[in-house]
DNA sequence: AATGAATGAGGCTTCATTCAT
DNA sequence: GATGAATGAAGCCTCATTCAT
């Protein structure tokens, strides 16, 4: 029965990504995780120290990768985002994104409660309102501190497109189609703002 | 004692809805609820059978009333759906209805994994998504069954959009301040595909 | 099978100790307490909120009153600590301070590695110490930081007495006896330092 | 290969004496050792059978040689016992038992517990004490088997003064300066009792 | 109806030891 | 001999639920 470690390795990812996708982290298990994967729940401490690190493990280079696209897609910015060029191209650097990091995008935004990246989806959602409120017409901003702005929902919408985009593609075709249609859709929705 | 049953019970039932609403199911506990109801933990069984029981009994009625919410805003739609006038009908009766049922719709929508309501919001979104591919342009018509359509994105946006209205805003006039903004939104972006 | 709370909670306070006095408090297990009182391990933590807090159920009350009676001790000294009436006295006190406290003085000085109080020990020797190093003859003072002193020596031993005592003696007369007769050895081989 | 053995059976010695010396046997572990053996913990099991048998190995040696010497210590005794050539002998033959077995002698008195050797130290004080009372006046003896006698006590003592200067002393020097200084202290104020 | 003690399964984790390679 | 993956019992603790009172 002796397998390779790095099988077992692999394995464990998978079947654990399986879990904390369907369940999330909290709710997931080591005990189903090490049945699942057909293995003792000691042998899972041998390759991961806790059930956080664990989750950690799926996530830390995406993480580091997450922040770096961010920047690169903000950096992208003209004073003619909304080009047809522009649109395409956002489309299909977005999609690329998302078709190589479905997994870890939809873990690290909506199953990563009782982690440490339990607050990332807020802040991103935060850090998208700040930029779509950039160049807002004055009166749409968000009048006091305490105020839910229209554009907080759009932010969140926008992520959400994301994430169902994550939850539903499969091929990269279809994901860089739906995109651009919700880009369309979320631009001309959102120029009357501007 | 049957006055003092129905407090007991009513109070079971508002502090077990901050509750989930703070922590969800799974994560909150009937300890916890029966303390802070100032309770005994056998007690509160004599109340509800069940955690879940308990939780049901938050949104039984809620789950009715939001099938035939949606059925009656479905029936009020004609040919002119996007008129002024149609909009902000739409965005006060919706808005009455968040301002009614603010936390159930949180609840069954964004709290409820562990339930028999977990499907409950991939239901609702198919639903919402089906209702808005009636008149699609058949070129945006989703191909096959598996794959996705626009509509199932910007349906999951629309239920998102109003979650986010629910957890945000807190008094009438915000909500349909907002929603009349998201759904201005909504409208204009959608209205390329019809 | 329904017993009285107070019945319970002096019986795992019971066993516990015995546990602790056996095995130490890193080698005892809930399990066996558990299993010993005849309850289950669930029903333990609804009398002590953790092990270590069961430890400390035992000792919290005790670690005041030895601090106490440690200052009763030195106030009580004056230039002539070594006539005879002084050593009854002292005698005295201590055996009935040892009589009454015989478990606690073993679990904090023996057998609480790994609680909070497991530096116990150490401190009151080093309190021992400085007191014991009051008045000595130049020539027997500890000469560098690093180096151990006689003192430290003697102080270890004069506790290892007491434990000794706590340990072996069953009644209050031969604990007094005991200790009187130790006092004297103490006393009369001290003598020569000062 | 023998050779290789050799040493590497060697450090594993040398090694866990250090760990069971800083933790106790109990909270030491195969894993560490092994680690800071820089060996797998498999191969540990070539060498030693288990963990209490590595622990045994450390001490079996010495527990013959703590015997005789003993042994030897009480054949010298003469009438004359507490002349000051006698106490300086005396004390040179323990300092140099102690710095040579020093690690052996903590780890037999004060590391064992989970061991075989866990009552030694319980054993020895007997030992010890039995010895003292040879000769004692006929008004200290203890009176009944379960009663405790002083010469117990002093016997303890006996014990953990050698004890506290194995933990602190580190050059020979010192280890005969404390000696002596204990021993005159020890038999200023045993003779008393003689 | 009310209490809260009691249960037992399950949660995460560690560790001595075994065993296939 | 050597490796280190694998095991499984045990460790501490939580929690929904039941039950004697």
């Amino acid at each position: 029965m002796q397998v390779l470690k790095e099988e077992i390795r692999d394995k464990i990812l998978q079947i654990a990504a399986q879990e904390f996708l369907e369940k999330g982290f909290q709710s997931s298990s080591t005990r189903e995780i090490a049945a699942r994967v057909n293995i003792s729940k000691g042998n899972l401490y041998n390759y991961f120290s806790s059930k956080e690190n664990l989750f950690n493990a799926l996530l830390s280079a995406f993480y580091q990768e997450f922040n770096s696209f961010l920047k690169q897609l903000w950096a992208h910015e003209t004073g003619e985002n909304f080009t047809l060029e522009n649109v395409e191209w956002m489309a299909r650097t977005v999609a690329e994104f998302i078709q190589e990091h479905r997994q870890e995008f939809i873990l690290i935004m909506d199953k990563s409660e009782g982690t440490k990246y339990a607050g990332f989806k807020k802040e991103t959602i935060t850090m998208l309102q700040n930029h779509f409120e950039k160049n807002l017409k004055a009166i749409y901003k968000s009048r006091s501190g305490s105020e839910t702005s229209i554009m907080q929902i759009i932010a969140t919408n926008f992520l959400e497109a994301l994430l169902s985009i994550s939850k539903n593609c499969l091929n990269n075709d279809q994901v860089i189609d739906n995109l651009e249609l919700y880009l369309k859709y979320h631009i001309q929705g959102v120029t009357q703002f501007y």
